[in-house]
DNA sequence: ACACCAAGGTTGACGCCGTCAACCTTGGTC
DNA sequence: GACCAAGGTTGACGGCGTCAACCTTGGTGT
């Protein structure tokens, strides 16, 4: 009897998913042992298997919790109402949640999902940000149904921004030599990239 | 003395790395173990260390032949001289072997290096893309010292090219939902709006 | 009051893995 | 003919995920 929350159910299910998350974010995701884990606790090898059948299943549990906080990192920027200014800032909001979380973006987008990772809470968690870049576009195209042209744009922003933000947790950015500060302002860069893209075939907007 | 090619030296050293590339196209990176390269190879768990250090030795090999491989890819496009076409072609070949060798992009892409990748002739093979990147963007740019804007732009291009080589292969693409045909036209949309992007700062070209 | 049981913890074992250590064979060189 | 390095062997160790068996504890039905 060390402190109140001792007793409290549960607790080493909750702390299980806290320390993965904490050896995720320190050391990565193939560093990840149940073993370690259960160390790190003060509790016996097997005793995470009382909550979670395989280590799959944790770490499906911590890619959820991971996604979760993805979506309210973006969700938690101001909205201006206006379509290119909200889109503008999902972008951003994107790329500073990769760079502040670059072991927890890999793991949420850059790891192959376990098997036990494929259930519905998961899937509904991980499409956040590909319907906020949707809602972004549509209302930027203004009303209509232009599903598919949002899709294919919303795929194509999708891809850059992911591109930049794995890439610049990548061995090989060290590698480039890029021109100074090109790496600093690369985000900056493709933001407007992106826009000039966008404008191609509205050219009338605005 | 089975065949003739039996007392070829360096035949196990070659050999494991046949072995292991064919292990990892199968099953993926994290499923590659030393001692089931061995056991394929019919030698004993031991005999792979006798020609490299480590596991991660031989993941460095076969990374750098990884390379080489999609360098020469790159390479054995036909070039016309014209910079925008053949700028295009090198996304085209990007995507292409991104998608008919997921596993060795993965490997090559979206791997963290092992420390015993960290040498020379590695990093070379590793900058051959996108040192071609630049020099077709050099030529679009004409004569004259734009070493910045190449880098800025080269980055923007390998970004939503690696990011779209690396969204297809991810377990979220099939969430998506993504409206009918999207995912078939997703390289051809990028590329078009690449093209879209890369007009936008210089609208006086032909 | 007592049998029963499920929840949640324990220890122990198994077969993987990478790796270290020791040994054996073989071909070539002073 | 002694010596030795290259390249193979077996055996062991600790760490991993996981299966199996056991123990404790706090209800619950009778």
């Amino acid at each position: 009897m060390n402190d109140a929350t001792d007793t409290a159910p549960l607790e080493l299910k909750e702390a299980c998913i806290r320390a993965a998350r904490e050896v995720i974010a320190e050391q990565g995701i193939e560093a990840l042992s149940l073993r370690d884990v259960a160390r790190r606790l003060g509790v016996s090898h097997q005793a995470p298997y009382k909550h979670y059948p395989s280590r799959d299943h944790l770490l499906a549990e911590v890619m959820q919790r991971c996604y979760a906080s993805f979506a309210a990192h973006l969700d938690a920027r101001p909205l201006t109402g206006k379509a290119e200014a909200d889109l503008g800032s999902l972008g951003w909001a994107y790329l500073q949640h990769a760079q502040q979380h670059p072991l927890e973006y890999r793991l949420m987008f850059g790891t192959p999902w376990p098997e036990a990772a494929d259930h519905p809470a998961l899937v509904q968690a991980a499409l956040h940000a590909f319907n906020r870049l949707r809602e972004a576009l549509a209302r930027l195209r203004g009303p209509g149904n232009h599903a598919t042209q949002i899709d294919q744009d919303a795929l194509f922003i999708w891809a850059s921004l992911h591109g930049l933000a794995s890439a610049m947790h990548s061995t090989l950015m060290d590698k480039l030599q890029l021109a100074p500060g090109v790496e600093a302002g690369a985000p900056a860069h493709l933001m407007k990239r992106l826009s000039d893209a966008l404008q191609a075939d509205t050219p009338g907007r605005h």
